[in-house]
DNA sequence: GAACCTATTGTACCGATGGGCAGAACGACG
DNA sequence: CGTCGTTCTGCCCATCGGTACAATAGGTTC
């Protein structure tokens, strides 16, 4: 497993050498063959096409860490979304390089903390919508219950109360608990909240 | 920070105390009670209810790691969605366990390759699509809350009840009372079911 | 300083909720 | 015919959720 910095000039910053005393400087006009699988490519984004070069070397096989100077997030993304598996500053510590190094050579990421949060808690709403259009969690949610079930499931999800569930189906109130208990234990969650959270995030892509 | 381990037998592999000699294990019938905030809770998949209890542990500040015999993406996915920070084979070697956690312990995320790709690629899309458009999806409606009060309007909308968002704020549960009757009052909403609703309804609408 | 907002907590009440235990009716399957 | 799954219901009970009626304390505004 080999180091290769990418850079425009062929110029390796101090701090490289120090953290990757074996690694190779690769000239950003130069063709990528001396990459293989396996090896550790560091890439500026200096280098205009940097993304194509990114996904490039991802299809190589290559692990790919990006080197920027600003720490933007739409910029990390791009670089994630062309197969990165790091982004990192230009700038950072030796100690830091290593430490992403050994990371992303062993199946992690390595992105800022900004980012991550972000990633973890906004865009995983949006990228579960995604996969909800698909038939793999979605109708299995509902498909697990029984019509009976089902029906008290979509009206809890309107945020119905049992005694208004009970009227709706014309049963009683009990009989909606032992629904809703059926129900909690095939979805796995612990109560109506959940349910609700559960249906529509699995549901907004259908009702929107 | 310690580290604990929660399985279904109380057996803790042995490359777990490897990694982490100082480990305790927790069988999963007992409580989370042991595990404070900024611990490393390890849990496996073969507990039933694992999802609940990844978000239970994350709701109370531990930062959870899934070990999982599967590596499927839906379940990673799920784990992620349930706050989880890391996603990791239940086999994986101590040296990985010890970069896994010293990655989420740093609030980076772990997981394997073919998840982070579908994840980041379509993050990107989501990130961009926000950023060009409104800043925050319901900030008109948490906008007129105060401080305090976006907290627990929040923890609600994940689902939270009122002594999880009591032990996550560090107040009284009957604080937790008074913010929500404040925000139902402002709001214009009878209960929680209704805010769940009424935010997620804002969400969907603005993406869609 | 008075008025006001915010955050915090208390006691108490009552309806809503979830579950345990139990039973009955019905159709399907073997 | 017996078993199983589904639907429906009863009673009881522990907990949760929301509110009314308070109080204390730290800030800001006028």
């Amino acid at each position: 497993m080999k180091h290769h910095f990418i850079t425009t000039d062929g110029n390796m910053k101090a701090r490289w050498m120090e953290a990757f005393p074996e690694a190779s400087s690769i000239l950003a006009e130069q063709g990528s063959d001396a990459i293989g699988t396996g090896d550790v490519a560091w890439l500026v984004t200096m280098i205009d096409d940097w993304p194509l070069r990114v996904g490039e070397l991802a299809q190589r096989g290559a692990t790919v860490v990006v080197l920027s100077y600003s720490a933007d997030d739409q910029e990390a993304l791009l670089a994630f979304e062309q197969g990165a598996r790091g982004y990192v500053h230009t700038l950072a510590a030796p100690e830091v390089l290593e430490q992403v190094a050994l990371v992303v050579t062993n199946q992690g990421i390595w992105a800022g903390q900004a980012l991550l949060s972000k990633v973890l808690s906004g865009s995983f709403q949006a990228l579960r919508q995604r996969h909800a259009g698909e038939p793999s969690l979605s109708a299995p949610l509902l498909g697990q219950l029984t019509e009976r079930e089902r029906a008290v499931a979509l009206a809890v999800a309107r945020g119905a109360s049992n005694k208004e569930i009970a009227r709706q189906l014309d049963i009683g109130e009990r009989t909606v608990k032992a629904h809703l208990s059926a129900i909690f234990k095939k979805l796995a969650v612990r109560d109506r909240l959940q349910l609700i959270l559960k249906l529509s995030d699995n549901a907004s892509s259908r009702t929107a």
